[in-house]
DNA sequence: GACAGAAATGACAGCGCTGTCAATTCGCGA
DNA sequence: TCGCGAATTGACAGCGCTGTCATTTCTGTC
């Protein structure tokens, strides 16, 4: 029926044990054992049982996939981010888990729980804003269950992958500063994410490279939505001295900047300059295609991926790699007539 | 350290095999003995083993959720597909493992032969195109894996879920028909994807309903994404006579019709209707807000996962269910002047 | 009240693999 | 050549559950 390791043992002419070690990578095997044994595998076409290996080792070969379920802000982001996650795990025969959590709630509490001691799930790897729930990394630690962040906001205790923000929005701000904007406006997004304070951080260090002083009313409180992007924007347009360029601290908000404008009868790029981060499809898909950074959230999953599995196979203790960051200049900003 | 069925079952003064049973809702199980059991199993927090049950029985409780992952044309489909899913699994204690596909080339043979071999999955879960891609449904057969399907072209054979598109994309040009467009324009879909006929076919229907002529001149070939409704609308505004509508077959067509609307000058809704189908979140992001059909995805992913857990739990053969769909009038659609 | 047949329950082996620990083999200096 | 620690390998039990088949306990009938 189904070829097993016995087998494999059996037609190489040592243990299962030996096998099992083969399978696993332990040192302690001869070359030359390993070279049979594998080559004997390969013409079997042997494929080991996960719920075998589940049962009688520790190991599962399953990571989970957290991210938060409560509201839907950017699906295109988590859906990038899981293809790259699930690229990562094709290439280590891991298999992957999503997991979408409530925060509010214990809901989370009974979901990790599940994958812990259900699944034996090996490790976790988060998106924000989950990856600084403290709950979540508390009960996440009881359990022992390594963890790997995309874009966490504490640096130093975390693994995985990150982008350099704050660099990132202070050149696409100072490139606005180059076409002659004066009155920059920025829409911040929820409190508590680290992209929130970043995106401000590097809005700032741009001003202030510039000589140009910051101006609290030129700053609004958004929620990384199209709806509070064009809430946002009708506050910035409600000001005595309107802003020449509205930098949004996600495309969202700037596609909603943008249909402020419309309503407001404002030509984007001619009376106002709007850009966003993120660089998701929606920003190609806006007329005009918006001025924003480019993040590549595929590529951030797989590497989150990568760092975990290296923990898991105990070949380092797991960095946190900073992917590069690309402005992604484009019509919906020009220069100040 | 772990609750083990064991010890339920000693704790209700039972063997094993009668927790087993209740476990796995076997009938012939005295109706107290079952309450015991199930009042021990709650008290005792008890958790079964999903490796230890794959590993025993057949079962493994695991479906996967296939999809095309050649191009990536709307992601946000397959998030809210994915979502629902989720939330079925959820609810009858199943997991799912997200496994994109490759059409072209064997990936999906080896895909799939893991999947049954290695997790010994129980069932499946496809999005169009892989709906009705023979080789794989061929295979799918082969291993007699259960499937249901999302809007598949098929109907007869299959279950799944599944909405009246040709009801839908009708009603949706009988609007413009009644807001007085007598030059109604189509952008069809990929072609070998039901959608793409469904919606073409009712586009001609409401013609035909309308009285209208069919021109062969009105109906371009788009291929699903954005870039291929600018293209679309770019032929259609080089004819002879502009339509004053253009219904394309979906969201991202219809926001490519818009930017090629605005990079040619004209003003929608006044010198051009236009309309989409699907309803994604671009839809209300867009300016003006774009006129749709509302597919519930999230939903159908969800009822597509029931149905198959119907049919895992020998509760029946299993239906093609059909969702009910609703038109999204918006401001990009108006009365021709 | 005895008995056939159905309903409910239990004993036991084993799913395919790995952990533990013991046994064997190897390499090398004395 | 002998002895010893290190490098390899193997024997065996058992992970937590379910399939098979045997056994016990109910039913209802005459």
């Amino acid at each position: 029926m189904r070829v097993r390791l016995e087998d494999v043992a059996r037609a190489t002419g040592v243990s299962p044990k030996t096998v099992s070690r083969v399978l696993n990578e332990e040192s302690s095997v001869k070359e030359s054992t390993r070279q049979k044994v594998l080559a004997a595998m390969e013409s079997m076409n042997y494929r080991p049982s996960p719920a075998a290996r589940g049962l009688a080792g520790s190991r599962s070969f399953l990571v989970a996939m957290l991210y938060d379920n409560n509201d839907n802000p950017a699906s295109t982001y988590l859906a990038e981010v899981q293809d790259g996650v699930l690229d990562a795990c094709d290439a280590h025969r891991y298999s992957m888990m999503a997991c979408p959590l409530r925060m509010r709630g214990q809901d989370f509490i009974r979901r990790v729980d599940a994958l812990v001691f259900d699944h034996h799930i090996e490790g976790v790897i988060m998106t924000p804003p989950l990856t600084d729930y403290a709950p979540l990394l508390q009960r996440l630690k009881e359990h022992g269950v390594p963890h790997s962040s995309i874009s966490p906001v504490h640096r130093e205790a975390s693994i995985g992958v990150c982008m350099d923000e704050q660099q990132a929005a202070k050149a696409l701000v100072m490139q606005l500063v180059e076409l002659g904007h004066r009155r920059i406006a920025h829409i911040v997004g929820i409190a508590n994410h680290g992209a929130s304070r970043w995106r401000m951080a590097g809005y700032k260090d741009a001003l202030a490279a510039a000589g140009l002083p910051f101006d609290p009313h030129y700053v609004v409180q958004g929620e990384f939505s199209f709806g509070s992007g064009v809430l946002a924007a009708r506050e910035l347009f409600a000001l005595p001295e309107l802003p020449t360029a509205i930098f949004a601290a996600n495309d969202d908000m700037a596609a909603g900047v943008m249909w402020a404008a419309n309503e407001r009868g404002l030509k984007v790029p001619r009376d106002l300059s709007v850009c966003g981060f993120d660089d998701t499809p929606l920003a190609t898909q806006l007329w005009p295609p918006l001025t924003t950074v480019r993040q590549p959230s595929r590529e951030m999953g797989k590497l989150a991926a990568l760092q975990l599995m290296e923990v898991l196979r105990g070949r380092g203790p797991g960095l946190l790699v900073q992917v590069p960051y690309t402005l992604q200049l484009r019509e919906s900003t020009a220069r100040v007539p």
